[in-house]
DNA sequence: TAGTGGTCTAGACCACCAC
DNA sequence: TGGTGGTCTAGACCACTAA
């Protein structure tokens, strides 16, 4: 009687594949960012399976910050806003570690194709559309951050039209494209500042800069966007903790 | 029948009990890194709980890198070396994101009192008695990085005498003092070389270095390492991934 | 008050591993 | 072969939330 019903055929185990199911679902946009998932008994009976097999594929996504569990409530859709997007995503930080929240102002918007490296990042072919952004982050009215990004315009249809452009684009990708950034690869490391940057900064050439190269990846780790941050140091700092 | 049986009398939930009880033998060192653990039966039965509640703590310390599962064999408690270690905190790369290990050669170690920040950031007693290390780290024989680090005097007694010290610190503080790294909070910025840095690293004065300012903190949350790194990137990059 | 997730238990079968 | 963790089920009670 307690044994495996094999409600859903195949090799993994049950709750794997109740987790491939619902993650087909959230990336397929038949849940959006916010919305109330049906409760645990629900999805139970609809799947063939036992409540306890829901909860274990439904805790693992929550782990994963794809879920949110608000007791008593019900389970809920991440929205990569505000809070989640600033601490996991934004961290640029005072030099005691206080969150900071960079303003940011367009330089340029343009559509082109991508180049070698571009592809490369982002896993498109050569050549296919890119919408390319360039822009300055601000903390108190002081420029900071000359930033670079390419987005695949596969991705981001009508990103390049004359839409203004939020504080926090992964707000925007949630939003507007049901896309959810869930992991993020960067490498940093210290450059001097060319020319154009330093205009930009108010600094002089060479001066130091943490160059962050992050590669961002949506829910099926898909590339949905490379950027590149050239941030002055001087009173902020970047944080990570290492777990 | 099902319901709660307080064994463990507490508001809290009884894995967690289960947890932070378990968590209090691998602190104080009755379970050292590469013991075998009791099986769940064995401590449900000792701690009088389920099998089922022991496995839902022993499952989060596995998370949370603590332990280590091995089906058919039995639970493990992690060894923080070579691999994981490697991985989680000493992330420098190449260019291409392959994991590079620096080599380490020491300059200077002394004993001597707490400054203010050093202190603070330790969590200890101004004046209290601190270990300092200032060392290179190389690749391919190439030096790369200039590093201090302070340590508390009162938890790794000895340090400071004549001992070798291992190319990754933090397998010494699992070997020989039971301490287990399981966290690090890093603040990075871009800074210019000093003169004493410049000629360390054969470079010019003022190159741009990647500074990682890192706390490390053992399993209980107390901070035992403080350390600030100066990278030369020119060939070499930090490699984090966000989630 | 009804419904949700949170916790706890109990017992079954499986896959893996060492002997 | 026996023991371990891995998975799955079933059912109970609790804490929280909303109406």
């Amino acid at each position: 009687m307690a044994s495996q019903a094999p409600a859903i055929p195949g090799f993994r185990p049950l709750y794997k594949q109740v987790k491939q199911l619902l993650l087909e679902r959230l990336i397929g946009g038949f849940w959006k960012p916010g919305d109330l998932l049906p409760s645990e008994f629900q999805l139970a009976a609809e799947l063939g399976v036992s409540q306890g097999t829901v909860r274990k594929a439904l805790d693992e996504m929550t782990a994963e910050n794809m879920l949110v569990r608000r007791q008593g409530r019900g389970t809920f859709v991440a929205e990569h806003d505000q809070e989640h997007a600033l601490f996991h995503f934004f961290k640029m930080t005072d030099r005691q570690g206080q969150p900071l929240v960079p303003e940011s102002r367009v330089l340029r918007r343009s559509l082109g194709t991508a180049r070698k490296e571009e592809a490369t990042r982002l896993q498109i072919e050569a050549e296919a559309a890119v919408i390319r952004i360039t822009r300055i982050r601000s903390i108190a009215g002081k420029p900071v951050i000359f930033e670079r990004l390419t987005l695949p315009h596969q991705i981001f249809p009508g990103l390049n039209d004359g839409r203004e452009l939020p504080n926090t684009l992964y707000t925007l990708f949630a939003r507007d494209y049901g896309i959810t950034v869930g992991k993020a690869v960067e490498k940093l490391r210290a450059v001097p500042a060319s020319a154009e940057v330093a205009r930009h900064l108010d600094l002089e050439r060479h001066h130091p800069l943490l160059e962050i190269d992050r590669v961002a990846l949506a829910l099926d780790g898909q590339p949905v966007e490379w950027r590149i941050s050239l941030c002055h140091t001087e009173d902020t700092a970047y944080s990570v903790t290492l777990a």
